[in-house]
DNA sequence: CTTGACCTTCCAGTCGCTGGAATCCCCATC
DNA sequence: GATGGGGATTCCAGCGACTGGAAGGTCAAG
């Protein structure tokens, strides 16, 4: 099965599937005229792939838990640990996030958003509350 | 005032002054030693740049909203619409990183986390529920 | 034999820094 | 005047995970 095919079955762009290749997730073999050649177990590497970055696993966090797939005498502890640690990084983000959102929230809601210049948002990017 | 001192009066480490520097965000005046000198202006746009920045705006609104600080005939209009939209962006990172926070909860729920290699994450990964 | 859709590789760019090397400057001490 | 240490400078490379594009090879159809 060529690129356009595997990217099609899989969702991922082929300029990704060649990246993975390049950095070792995938090996396809090569026809004679060196297009790739997907088999069903690349195709479900790719897959696997796609669904751990789609929950945002690094690229890293990807390789480890392939590695833990193939390997039937894993821990479920080592996958459990790697997820665990993705979520704890998710939820620091959202934190962040929503710090952030809070801020704007008000700040927008402080703007009247006219033709005129006062404006609440640069009031407080130029000095905080409280700083003064 | 030399780098460092900028760097300490503005929390932005001295590397990212320098960054912003080359990208023409702040032009500080140079000693004839060629070291930069910050006035007070300067420290104030650096502030600037860091409490945007904190807020999660790229450098391009970060110029934009610099550009719109420093035009006293500016319409609030346009500093609240590059706000809102960063806030629709961060909505949406927000939604997005909630659902892998939930999917991801559930497999961590779901996982013994023990010596056994029975892992429903990897399992979800391999072939989603519904899948077949 | 040409057309056009595919495939290949390789290089550059994205974003916002960050680390490091090589060099220079300034001040204090001996 | 030499030396040492802590600044400062520039420039180049790399991070993560792709993405875009150029230059060229391949294949099936007409």
């Amino acid at each position: 099965m060529n690129i356009s095919q595997a990217a099609r079955r899989t969702g991922l762009p082929a300029k990704t599937i060649r990246y993975y290749e390049e950095i070792g997730l995938v090996a396809p073999r090569r026809d004679a005229n060196a297009y790739r050649a997907f088999s069903e177990s690349d195709l479900h590497k790719l897959a696997f792939l796609g669904r751990a970055r789609a929950l945002g696993f690094s690229i890293g966090d990807c390789r480890s838990l392939m590695a833990l797939y193939d390997d039937k005498n894993r821990a479920s502890a080592d996958v459990r640990r790697i997820a665990q640690q993705h979520l704890a990084s998710i939820e620091e983000k959202i934190v962040q996030l929503q710090s952030m959102h809070e801020t704007l929230t008000r700040l927008v809601g402080a703007c009247a958003g006219d033709t005129r210049p006062d404006c609440p948002i640069l009031d407080d990017l130029a000095a905080p509350p409280g700083s003064g």
